[in-house]
DNA sequence: GTGAAAGCGCTAACAT
DNA sequence: ATGTTAGCGCTTTCAC
């Protein structure tokens, strides 16, 4: 705000207006304590009647704190971080702190001097969002002591505060879903192995085939990286199989969608002759026709979580590093079925107890 | 960046350094003249030997700029906000300023105090991007001289600078589309009447009935806001009319997922029953079957445009509002086709030559 | 061309 | 409980 000559109010009008000394309005503007609650309040009245708003890089430049958080994230434009930005800015809000942007592909200059920026004086700690290769990143922060947390990057090593979620428990309740449709031979198109939520996405679908003792087929294990064209790409190497699988366990809705399109291509129809798992629930995903049964990432509550847990760093950088894994949810709609009683498979099938009917506890 | 004593480095420590003065290391800082070459490159090795970097917050408390604007969206979760922020971020990023994100539900506070504080010093100007109700904000914008910029929402008065898209051309288009495949009956459902890129849409939508001439039929246009539950609504109610319309025009994508959804519902399937044109052409638009024809808004430029009008009315805040309109474009796809010859419309249409063939030109 | 000095608006000791 | 006094790290006059 400004006043009538239009030099900007600071906290010394505030003083002047209510009779008080300029450290006092700064007591009351930053709510301490030592402040009797009547000067408080005349403080406070004065303010509204002025209008007056405190500078903000003032505050941080003469107290250290900025009550600013930066995120890094190397993709802004998807369903997927919209969630998660969502989430955390609605946390940061809660606590009165703004949202810095940072996209990874800005970084033009070197890396060090690009987190240096972040942590002189710009912002007081920092979000990372599924980086590209953060150990640039991550160990100039852990040198300088800056609060950092990691959002569904739970790092191949430990020791990393991080929020995260149950993807191994999601990509064991994927299967099993499929297995206890019926399915024996089941297809999976993997995320981005660099990233740990993709690795764990694979070990729980791997989970799943061991409990039902079907014998893992590499063959049926394709790679992709958690976009449209790799997944396209690994559904049709996989439905081009001689014995194609009767259900498919997409890394993430994105690739699911890719499956659903090359199984049309050739002329497969979900979930009647191809059931489809995806991972995420993004909102396109109940949209689709056919909606697509998936297995549900807290998106939002993982970006609040992740934000929340910074905070709390910001206020005591010393915390251990903590590290937060929520629940992911199978979620069945219409993109699978009990495969077709059509082929009876041959012979590819290794080993394993051949038992068909699971229990059907809990799920499906 | 810290010494090894881990105090900060300042622009003093460069200067000791170099060898120069305080000031000195300021003007390179800021790439003013009256440094002589040579002293400037010493300068800049030095900063580099050390890793100095600047501390923003001091700039521009000293300053008066911060090197950031700010964005004021209503929300940040949904694929019309990811790519237009894509596009803002990258046009930002080449002029090496950063982005603050203020959605619009954090102002818990009074509007005035929310928006001083961006004026206040966190930010040199704002992007507006849909927001609920701007009046509020842009009077004490227009008041303070403070630079900002619409995002598609041009506001139903002029006068203040905007980016947006062709809208009325749009719905020009999508109509125009249908009406060329033979369809006579064409629904719309609406977004919301509020936002200009809604009127439009549906501007356009009457234009081009007009010229095929085609009678309006008031029952054929339906409310919306743009949200998948009301067009869902709105599209029973198109479909249960006693002569519903062969084709819809829906005012986004997303109310266009809805229109499946209530066409699937009643059986109807798309686009043999029913031929569907959305808005925007989000990503999910085509990863749905059948893929969705829709009026491609290009997100991703009008972000850019604005962040550079921006920039550009900071440089020059004296510059008078300007106005840009991006061109959007309809994309065919597989969710239009000719409509069913079976019911032959008996007798709603009002009045218009009924010239089944019109041009071909230009689309289709 | 370069250096010296005065703030930018505020926080945080230190007094009182 | 309140006032006084230094700065925070930088930009920007103004001298030289």
């Amino acid at each position: 705000m400004t006043q009538q000559d239009g030099t900007p109010l600071t906290i010394f009008d505030v003083a002047r207006e209510s009779g008080v000394s300029y450290a006092t309005v700064s007591r009351v503007l930053n709510n301490r304590a030592y402040v009797k609650p009547q000067t408080r309040e005349a403080v406070l009245a004065a303010m509204q009647r002025l209008g007056f708003v405190a500078n903000q890089q003032a505050r941080s430049l003469a107290g250290g704190r900025s009550r600013v958080v930066g995120l890094l994230a190397s993709e802004l434009a998807t369903g997927y971080m919209g969630s998660i930005l969502r989430g955390i800015d609605d946390a940061l809000a809660e606590a009165e702190y703004d949202l810095v942007l940072y996209s990874t592909r800005r970084r033009k200059t070197r890396e060090a001097a690009y987190v240096a920026s972040l942590t002189r004086g710009m912002a007081d700690g920092l979000l990372l969002v599924l980086p590209r290769n953060p150990e640039a990143y991550l160990l100039s922060l852990r040198e300088r002591g800056f609060p950092y947390v990691l959002v569904d990057h739970q790092g191949i090593g430990a020791g990393d505060p991080a929020v995260g979620a149950t993807n191994r428990a999601g990509g064991y309740a994927a299967t099993r879903h499929l297995i206890e449709l019926g399915h024996r031979r089941i297809g999976v198109i993997c995320g981005d192995m660099a990233l740990r939520c993709a690795v764990d996405r694979l070990a729980g679908y791997q989970d799943a085939l061991a409990e039902a003792g079907i014998a893992p087929d590499e063959g049926l294990v394709v790679d992709g990286d958690f976009q449209q064209p790799a997944a396209y790409a690994a559904a049709h190497v996989l439905l081009g199989l001689p014995q194609p699988p009767t259900a498919i366990v997409a890394a993430n809705d994105v690739s699911a969608f890719a499956v659903i399109d090359a199984a049309s291509a050739r002329g497969l129809r979900v979930p009647a002759d191809l059931s489809l798992v995806g991972f995420d629930d993004i909102p396109a995903a109940q949209m689709l026709v056919p909606r697509l049964t998936t297995v549900r990432q807290p998106l939002l509550q993982m970006g609040a979580a992740a934000a929340t847990m910074l905070l709390k760093r910001i206020e005591q950088p010393e915390l251990p590093p903590e590290r937060l894994e929520l629940p992911t949810e199978l979620i069945v709609r219409a993109s699978t079925a009990a495969p077709a009683p059509s082929p009876p498979a041959p012979t590819l099938v290794e080993a394993g107890s051949p038992d068909p009917s699971p229990s059907r506890s809990g799920l499906g």
